[in-house]
RNA sequence: GGCGCUAUCGUCUAAUGGUUAGGACAGAGCCCUCUCAAGGCUUAAAUACGGGUUCGAUCCCCGUUAGCGCUACCA
């Protein structure tokens, strides 16, 4: 039984990167019929915050992708000091009992190499060691990082290939803090183990640290899970992305409240480090889980393009637009109906006649809130009128023209796009006008906007009773 | 410093030991047209550098350079 988990830890917003990770572990685990897992990382007490944990809450919600099961660290910690302890018991750990940030200084640690252990500690006796434990002397759990007899730690990944490191290579790092807590590394493979995680995907950040979960997992007689590491996605510069550095493209909420669809979000995630290897771009939810594949994943960091003054980037920005003009019209409506009760507007009760209006007016679209900005003329009574729109109406004998024609189309029999366009371009014939000036005057009149769908595509969404207002109000 | 990972158009990426190195976004232009989009077409744009291996390397190997990661009682 596939198994496989996202992990975060609440000491931030959810970054792109980590929303990334999730949805890879989704399309995998749904791809497989496996399960997934939420697993909330929280045993950095210092730097966890509840804002958090509601903003990851907040961000995998909108992207609409359900979990199988959720756990959180800190409601495990004496599963974590258990299996610590074993290992402990094992001889696979020892106690160091030197005292916090005495190794510190940096210059000391990187000067001759790497550092691997402090003196003194591996080799202490267990007596020793009991003694001192015993009598209250604070300590942190180091795992005994095998030494001498040339041993190579070992593991395929899934994206990576083949990869082995030097146990020498490996420092005597932590398992229990002095406080008690574990740390990282003892908590989540505990938990990995624990909870029969089968497939690791994650970060390659953690590409070098999966050699010390190796170990971890052979020194609990622990099944070793399969791993994946994940290229990572940086700013344009090649840095990290940080919300310190740069501000609200990290966080996922930023789309969101830019106007996002979340598949189309999730589509534009995908796309970054992961090919379908066929061309497309464009593509569903379901489309990309039932071709979702490791052999797909790139090797190299992928950059988030944006700028200073755009957080979006334009591929990201593009794909919401054709997620919007082409998805099924039933689907997208419920989000147009969000977007315009977030903007204080209502959609059309007739639910045949919204759906025309959005289609008509959605092929120009690029975001979720164009529909309250720029569909204000189509869901609202009261809507601006731009200087350009303005110029339309200013063109000699315009606004005469459109009152006429708006007495016209009172008295008309029908309202279609056909009985008006006829009805439009006889009074242009009679009048000796261009149909253009009709026209252009019409989609001004209508919306305020010198832009827009097809004049005649115009009337029928706008709506007999308002189109007719609007052209004698001219 | 040590260890590890990576390197194709501005960006996301495809490809193969032999191709005019393909697609997409963004850019430029044209077409369509009642405007703007959409759509269609065209155009410009890349194999980091140096050595090998080979009849032939973008692809395989080595080195250089650069970037990133790990090197914490952060995750």
């Amino acid at each position: 039984m596939l198994r496989v988990r996202f992990a975060p830890s609440p000491t931030g917003y959810l970054h792109i990167g980590s929303a990334r990770t999730f949805i890879f572990n989704w399309m995998y685990a749904r791809r497989h019929g496996g399960t997934l897992i939420l697993r909330i990382d929280d045993t950095d007490v210092e730097r966890n915050t509840e804002a958090s944990l509601t903003s990851i809450f907040e961000g995998l919600k909108w992207v609409d992708l359900p979990w199988d099961e959720f756990y959180r660290q800190s409601e495990r910690l004496d599963l974590h000091r258990r299996l610590a302890n074993e290992i402990l018991a094992k001889g696979h750990a020892y106690r160091d009992f030197t005292p916090a940030h005495a190794a510190d200084a940096d210059e000391d640690k990187n000067e001759g190499g790497q550092w691997l252990a402090n003196p003194g500690m591996r080799e202490m006796s267990a007596e020793e060691s009991e003694r001192r434990a015993a009598a209250g002397e604070p300590f942190v759990l180091r795992f005994r990082t095998p030494r001498g007899a040339g041993r190579v730690v070992k593991f395929h990944d899934g994206v990576y290939g083949d990869q082995d490191k030097k146990a020498e290579d490996i420092e005597d790092f932590a398992l229990l803090r002095s406080t008690g807590m574990p740390t990282y590394h003892m908590a989540s493979c505990a938990d990995d183990a624990d909870l029969k995680i089968s497939q690791i995907i994650r970060g390659q950040d953690h590409l070098t640290n999966t050699f010390k979960h190796i170990l971890i997992f052979e020194a609990l007689g622990a099944e070793i899970p399969k791993f994946a590491h994940l290229p990572l996605l940086i700013a344009p510069d090649g840095s990290k992305l940080s919300k310190r550095k740069h501000g609200p493209v990290v966080s996922v909420t930023t789309y969101r409240d830019r106007g996002f669809l979340p598949h189309a979000y999730v589509n534009f995630l995908c796309l970054l480090g992961w090919s379908p290897k066929d061309n497309r771009e464009q593509m569903t939810r379901q489309e990309i889980q039932d071709i979702f594949s490791f052999e797909g994943i790139n090797r190299a960091n992928a950059v988030v393009n944006f700028t200073e003054e755009d957080p979006i980037d334009p591929k990201a920005q593009w794909l919401n637009g054709q997620h919007i003009r082409t998805m099924p019209l039933t689907e997208l409506l419920p989000y147009v109906k969000q977007s315009l009760e977030a903007a204080g507007l209502k959609a059309p009760e007739d639910a045949a006649h919204f759906g025309h209006v959005v289609d008509t007016i959605r092929a120009r679209f690029v975001s979720l809130g164009d529909f309250a900005v720029k569909g204000l003329p189509y869901f609202g009574d009261t809507f601006p009128t731009e200087a350009a729109s303005e110029a339309k109406l200013n063109e000699p004998g315009a606004r005469e023209l459109l009152r006429e024609l708006g007495a016209r189309l009172e008295v008309a029999q029908e309202f279609t796009e056909a009985s008006v366009e006829a009805e439009l371009r006889k009074l242009a014939t009679e009048e000796a006008v261009k149909a253009g000036v009709l026209i252009n005057g019409s989609r001004a009149a209508l919306t305020g906007q010198a832009v827009g769908p097809s004049a005649f595509h115009l009337f029928t969404a706008i709506g007999r009773e308002r189109s007719i207002q609007r052209l004698k109000g001219v």
